[in-house]
RNA sequence: GGUGUCAUAGCUCAGUUGGUAGAGCAAAGGACUGAAAAUCCUUGUGUCCCCGGUUCGAUUCCUGGUGACACCA
């Protein structure tokens, strides 16, 4: 059999981490996270991570493993992940990546361009120009440096045109000639399959999730993790709508209003971003199957050619 | 029981001196190449409580219902 890496992915709450692991002990296999915010240590509620039970079952690998002050990006853990598999696969022809972080996903199924690291510095010089000059101010320094990008970037999104921007700087070259849109060719097959629900349903889930997260102590988790707020780690659901009730901007039931809400948006985007994948195969959890049946027949079927 | 006020989008409400209506929030749709649980864009969804009356025309004015609230008993 080819060597097959299995995406289990899905929306926030849709019950990924469940299915990933019985697809783990089915194919006596180990699981990748690609959760960009289960990756720190510490988040033990507002992420809703494997359970001490279920990390014990299965081997998981890229869960609770960098401090919260740490950066990490996508390229990065394409980088990791692509080092590690060929372990993984030595021992078994399966390997189950789960998670919600389309862009990480992304960043393995599909590979990231190369790009040259720019200094936090140069980032921080741009995020000082965006609140000295707005908006227009970073335009009109893209506009300058790479007018190739500034005809394709959301000029409305001071990120894109920072990342853009911190890129040209360090680099020298326009940003836009570091993008080459090419797939990069992988060493093993990627089976992806969704897990989905009707939207009423997800987000009957999530509502009923937050409330499981308050009443197992998300408030005082955040309240520990206060020192921490500004970095983007902590940038999360679940942490910063308390940060604004520690601050005194709303009330407690607001904050898990604003905690259920952003949960769902968030779920939202996901499912955005994912309809545009043809290669998905989509689970329906009222299906007469169960999951381990829906990927043996799609096993048996041929695979896309990743090459 | 009496008097008064109110009834408009999923919610809170505005409005139409009579020409079938619009804000905020919620929501829906979309974008996405090292911050991505981030960041950004677009969109108003309606028996204007019900039966009649007046009128060319009623969500708007009038009678009567129903419901909510307040006050008086």
């Amino acid at each position: 059999m080819n060597k097959t890496l299995i995406t289990v992915i899905g929306p926030t709450g849709t019950g990924k981490t469940d299915y990933s692991i019985e697809l783990a002990k089915h194919f006596g296999s180990e699981i990748i996270s690609a959760d960009s915010r289960q990756f720190f240590k510490g988040l033990n509620i507002g992420t809703a991570p494997p359970s001490r039970e279920q990390l014990r079952e299965i081997k998981h690998h890229f869960v609770d493993f960098l401090p919260l002050e740490e950066y990490y990006s996508a390229s990065l853990f394409e980088r990791d992940v692509i080092a590690l598999l060929p372990k993984l696969f030595a021992k078994n022809n399966i390997v189950i990546l789960t998670g919600g972080s389309t862009l990480y996903l992304d960043a393995i199924c599909n590979g990231i361009d190369e790009i040259p690291d720019a200094d936090p510095e140069i980032r921080e010089k741009y995020q000082i120009k965006y609140e000295k000059e707005g908006i227009e101010g970073l335009r009109m320094a893209l506009k300058l440096l790479d007018p190739v990008h500034y005809e394709k970037v959301d000029l409305k999104n001071y990120k894109r045109i920072i990342r853009a921007l911190e890129i040209c700087d360090a680099t020298g070259k326009p940003y836009s000639s570091f993008l080459t849109g090419n797939k990069k060719h992988r060493e093993f097959s990627i089976l992806k399959i969704g897990i989905s629900r009707p939207r009423k349903e997800l987000y009957d889930r999530i509502d009923r999730r937050v409330d499981k997260m308050i009443s197992a102590g998300l408030e005082e988790e955040a309240r520990s993790l206060l020192p921490f707020r500004d970095h983007n780690s902590l940038d999360t659901v679940g942490y910063k709508e308390f940060f604004g009730f520690f601050d005194g901007e709303y009330d407690i039931s607001k904050t898990i209003e604003l905690i259920k809400r952003n949960s769902r948006r968030y779920a939202k985007r996901q499912l955005t971003w994912w309809g545009r994948d043809p290669e998905i195969n989509w689970f329906e959890t009222r299906g007469q199957n169960s999951i381990t049946t829906f990927v043996e027949t799609l096993l048996k079927q041929e695979l896309p050619d990743n090459s």
